[in-house]
Order: structure tokens, then sequence, then C-alpha cells
DNA sequence: CTAAGTAAGTTGGACTGTACAACTAACTAT
DNA sequence: ATAGTTAGTTGTACAGTCCAACTTACTTAG
């Protein structure tokens, strides 16, 4: 009650002289490497009153007030800073502030999730690749990180059921059956291929290249993202989800 | 460069006495009144040093860390002060930061968005509720409100497209052309009667009360929601939205 | 007391896109 | 040649929306 009074009595009067909590950004970022969803992680450093020493994290930080126009810039910033990838399909996932969630006091942490494709991972620094598997981490990580990352791949999941986000995840190349595998990795369950290419191919959000995939088998048609591609949000979803 | 340096130097060595930005809470309330989609909107004050003085804008705040436990309760306190609703469907929209969205300096807002039920609405204090025309709000707003709201408003839309949100509008016993005539508001379009019937009521979240809405023509089963509703999603969506 | 008016609620046929399953096509390896 | 494998197509069933006409239950005007 009083502090409330408090506060409102602050802002009316123009003062700015009251305690602020620590702002960070966070990035979830994922790709398909070795037919898995797997998440990049940094270790946290083990200095003095450093907050959970050693353990597994998201990669972010504070904003720096003095570099980072806003937080979407801060967020790519991160993400280029661990992977060399500029342009990768970035979207804000949403905060987490508490009293609780870091022992250095009351924090809010805006954190993004990023797609990137296998080929684009050029890691730098501490940073690794860790897998998901049955749609989770084993790992434990600090803060509250492990939250995040689980409402990270729950915003995917649920993404992938009616969009188009895994051609994000895609090489430059790749064919309709790379594409759907990717889905089914996410989605962990298989879908029905002749459904999925009439979903794809009505979607118009991918063209033929002049080449075709060779292996062992019968050739597959080769496709490329077409310039400038949303995503696509196509209206239904694939199987009733349960 | 050396900025980045700096921070990356600070965290290492644990200190934390580096500027912060500023962090508040925003929260978009959403009502259907007069047959209207309207949003409830507070009025800056005129003292020394505000900024945007006697603007529109939407109600929140600093997060004040003695008071408030985390971020989803400090938009709930700020929802109560100005509606006196205790339970709303309270979900987080985004944030919004950066250095020059306030003058006061770098800052980050996080914003959610409320549906409460039309005869919830006690107002207290100095918000009113302003009517959203054509998808759009007629008014200026301080701050980056504007943008905020716009993306609270899209938010609604597409959610209302394959989701039960709409019932989080509703007085406690509605009829099903009450609830159709929400969604048509939202949505700015006329939804067909019997689809919409058939989805509703084999989503099992409302049940039929033991009265009937009476008038001047054939009176209508009277519904309400069932406990614990959690709103519901559909696997498809309406029209083709386009 | 009947007839007109109106909104609630139902019914049926057209259409769209997924589910399922069987099929054809194109290639490699034996 | 033949078997094996994956790419890609085809056809039937089914679910749910779209559209439009219909029945039902009430009020009000005459």
């Amino acid at each position: 009650m009083a502090g409330g009074a408090r506060v409102e009595a602050i802002e009316n009067s123009g003062h700015l002289d009251f305690p602020r909590p620590l702002t960070t950004v966070d990035v979830v970022i994922f790709a398909i490497l070795d037919d898995r969803l797997q998440v990049l992680l940094v270790r946290r450093p083990a200095g003095e009153g450093e907050p959970f020493p050693l353990s597994l994290a998201l990669p972010g930080g504070f904003v720096d007030v003095a570099k980072d126009r806003d937080l979407a810039a801060c967020a790519a910033r991160k993400l280029k800073e661990k992977t060399g990838v500029a342009s990768p399909y970035l979207e804000q996932l949403g905060s987490w502030g508490s009293a609780v969630r870091d022992p250095r006091g009351w924090s809010a942490t805006h954190a993004y999730f990023a797609l990137i494709p296998a080929d684009a991972g050029v890691l730098t620094g501490d940073a690794q690749w860790h897998p998901i598997v049955g749609g989770r981490l084993k790992a434990k990580l600090a803060f509250d990180h492990g939250e995040i990352l689980a409402s990270a791949i729950q915003r995917l999941r649920n993404k992938v059921e009616y969009t188009s986000l895994p051609a994000f995840l895609m090489p430059a190349e790749f064919t309709l059956p790379d594409l759907q595998r990717v889905y089914e990795i996410v989605l962990d369950r298989p879908l029905e291929k002749s459904a999925f290419r009439t979903r794809i191919l009505s979607a118009d959000m991918i063209e033929p290249v002049a080449r075709m995939r060779r292996g062992p088998n019968r050739p597959a048609q080769l496709y490329r993202l077409k310039k400038n591609s949303e995503p696509v949000y196509f209206v239904r979803t694939f199987n009733p989800p349960e």
C-alpha cells in the first residue's frame, strides 16, 4: 500500500531515482542437426559473485543502453555474436520478470526465439548445440531458462501445426520430403504425405529449382524458399493434435 | 564495441552498477460495450517533467520492486486498480523497449492484454472506455502505446479466428447468438450461424442453464462458461480469412 | 383469434482439405 | 532382369465449413 502510493508520487513528480529491475535479453536459438531439434546453449562464467556458475544457460545478457537501440536489435546482436547468422527468423517469445529469478535482485528478461538453417551453424566461442529429446532438454538450466526454453518449444510446436515456420530451419535448397521430415521432427509425430504436399505446394511459399536431389532411389525435386517469405498461416491444423 | 566489452567485463566481475533501463508494465484491457469493442485508457498526468502530459495512454506504470512479486502480478494489480476485476483473462502480449520510446531514457515495457465481461466494468479513477472503430482507435496515444494497442487488436482478432477467447468477454449467462455477435464484433465480419453453433457446442466449453432468454420472439437458451475454462483451440479458422 | 413479423434453431447439399491406403515412377544394387 | 527404396500421384472416405432454405416459438397488430 505505502509502496504503491510512493511510486505514484514519484511518477507524478517526475523523479526517477527509485530502484530499477535488471533488464536482460535471452535468445532461444533452434536448428535441426542430426535429425533432431537442437538448442544453442552457453556455459555461465565461474567468476566471483556470478549466479549459477558453470551452469548451462540461454545465450543472452544485459541490455546495453549505450549500444542497443531496441530489444530486437539487442537480440539480433546476441544471435550474431554466437552464430554469425545475420538475418534469421527471429520472433519475440515473451518476458519473464520477478524478484527471485536472479539472485542479484529483481530482474526481467525479454526472451526471443530464433530459427536458423542447419548449414548456417558457424559457432563462435563457448556456445554448443544440445538436442531436445521427447520435447525436453535433459540438462537443468540456469535462472528460469528451463521454463523459457519449455515455452519456446511449446510455441514452436504449436505454430508448426499451422504455419510454415520449419521452412526457416531448412538449408537453401531442400526437397519436400526433407521439409516433411523437419515438420515431423519438431512435432514428433508422422504426417500424411499427400496432404502435406498439397498444403505446402498450394501455399505459394517455395519454388522448384532446376535440379533434382539424386540418391540411391528416385530423385526428388529440389525447392527453395521464395524471396521475402513471411511465414504462411494455414487455416487448419494437421491431425486432430491429440 | 567498447561499450559491449565494458558490459561483458561488468557482467563477468559481478558488478551491477551500470545504467539500467526503466521497467514498466502496461495493460490493454478490452470489453464489449454498446455492441463495440472498447479499450480502457487513462489520461497522463500534467505535472512538471511528465512525458506526454494529458495524453491518453494505456493503464500501467513502473514495476514496484518492493511490491510486485512478478510481472503478471504487477499487471493484475494494475487491472484490479482500474477496474476492480480480480480474475480476468490475462495474457502476455509482448514487450517494447528502446532508447527513444520514453523521453526519460531507455525504457522497456511489458505489455499484457486482458478481456473482461461487460458487466464487470466498475471503473475507478480516471480510466475511461474508448471504442475501437474499424480495427483502430481514433485518438493518438502517449509513448508507443498506439503500436502496442494495434498489436493487441491484431492478436485478439487472430486468436478469435480459432479460439474461444470471446467467451471471456461475456457476462455470466449468455445465449449462443449473443456469443456469435461478440465474435462478429471483434472480427468485423458476419459468421455463419449453423457452423458457429456446431463449433461452439462441440467444444465442450459452455453448458446450458435451466433458463431461457425471453424477448419479442423465440426464446433463446441461456448458457454459462464451464468451470475452469481454459480457452479452447479449434483446428480450423472460420472463413478463409481472406 | 388469426396473421404477420422476427429471431432461434435445424436441416441438407455443395465444397474444401485432410486421412488413409493403394498405386505408379525412377532410381540403385545385386 | 529383379528386388528394394524413396518420390510422387490417385481415389475414396470423412469432417467441418458455406450457403440457403426451412421449422419453431414467441410477440404484436388487426
